[in-house]
DNA sequence: TAGTATACATACAGGCGCGTATGTATCTGC
DNA sequence: GCAGATACATACGCGCCTGTATGTATACTA
């Protein structure tokens, strides 16, 4: 095979980023062969080698093409709105859920980097940098838990530090766990509530609703 | 080398369990061979072929050394104090949370089954069998709030088995968040004061304390 | 105390995946 | 329209890990 044009290597590329996903989801990180991958896209090893420098540059690529979603939740405009009511933030939390719901492409590699890849070597720093960004994007969670606290939108015995804690563990907990078994309960029904739950705890409105807002 | 007494044989197959453990942290479960573990136990792969059938038996091993913290939480004697208060089940699961700041070799284990072991081929009976366990316990704590709501004991608008998925993913992102980093928080004081908040906000005591609770 | 089962160590063969070197046909710039 | 770069495919050698077969010294058993 002689040689394509430039934006039909792009194709390519991404056809062994897309191979690369499916193989990784059902083999596993260490246990995919870089010929799976290939044949799995219709190629051989050379064009991966072109393409990448090694399988850990495979999977750090095709964990770029996907934007983390806690950017997208919690960073992104959130500027923009400083001052984010705990209902403004419970929807957009929920719209978070809302993208696992929708986007395949999201679960399964949010399924990968959770139980299909061993945090050791290579795959540490890609583990660390996404450490760093959902650091960087709960702290601003925090930061607004804590203006809305000064505003006397809640005023419970929790440091807004700790609130934030909790309120990514939930979030955590409930996609961790709804990956594990999609049937078990529905993400954005049984999150919404519990988020409700959870942040009407801080308010003092007993979960009797943040505001009754139909899923859309 | 000739043979060994019984319980000398004993001691031999704990020192290949010790020394997987150890090696299964540092360089993952697909990442490490036989011979890593042998050798770290100052022993051959001889040794271990002998006591297991391969990789796979010395995981499971390993991982059934340890006692499941969900089972010592939620079921063992559990059973004889079927109406446990939700105060009571707030001690109980800050009391799992305790094991494992004080416990390294569950911590480590853990820390293993979370992110050192990718989930698929002979590793996915595994997680299976976690999972039903898992399932089994938290089914309990779901008849603990339900027997608790039908007691008058809270009355939120959450039904019972969503409050539990609430209270699972709240102790589950609890754990996977502190595991990623323990100098972040407090896993006691956070967990208590975190678990206080989602229980008070089903007792409608907002916060301010489980142990003091009002009836609504 | 002889024989056998035990608890390992050692030896051997085989395969598989990785990295690279090389081949080749097409595109692109001049 | 020719030279070089590009986008792959093919070929090769190497190391490593696995599973098993075999060796061996010690502990039980009768």
């Amino acid at each position: 095979m002689g040689r394509n044009t430039k934006q039909a290597a792009q194709v390519t590329r991404h056809r062994i980023l897309d191979a690369a996903e499916r193989t990784f989801e059902c083999r596993g990180v260490s246990g995919t062969t870089l010929d799976d991958i290939a044949r799995a896209a219709g190629l051989t090893r050379g064009a991966i080698y072109w393409h990448f420098q090694g399988k850990a540059d495979v999977f750090n690529a095709m964990m770029a093409r996907v934007a983390n979603p806690w950017e997208d939740a919690a960073g992104g405009p959130a500027r923009a709105e400083r001052d984010m009511t705990l209902a403004q933030l419970h929807e957009r939390l929920v719209g978070m859920l809302h993208r696992f719901v929708v986007d395949p492409q999201c679960r399964r590699v949010f399924d990968i980097a959770l139980h299909k890849v061993e945090y050791v070597a290579d795959m540490e720093v890609v583990r660390q940098r996404h450490l760093e960004v959902s650091q960087a994007c709960w702290s601003q969670v925090q930061g607004t838990l804590s203006r809305a606290k000064r505003r006397g939108e809640w005023s419970a015995r929790l440091s807004a530090r700790t609130a934030a804690f909790g309120l990514h563990a939930l979030v955590d907990g409930l996609l961790q766990n709804w990956m594990l078994d999609p049937g078990a309960f529905d993400l954005e029904r049984v999150g919404s509530q519990v988020l409700q739950a959870y942040l009407g705890s801080l308010t003092g409105t007993h979960a009797a609703g943040v505001a009754r807002r139909k899923p859309l």
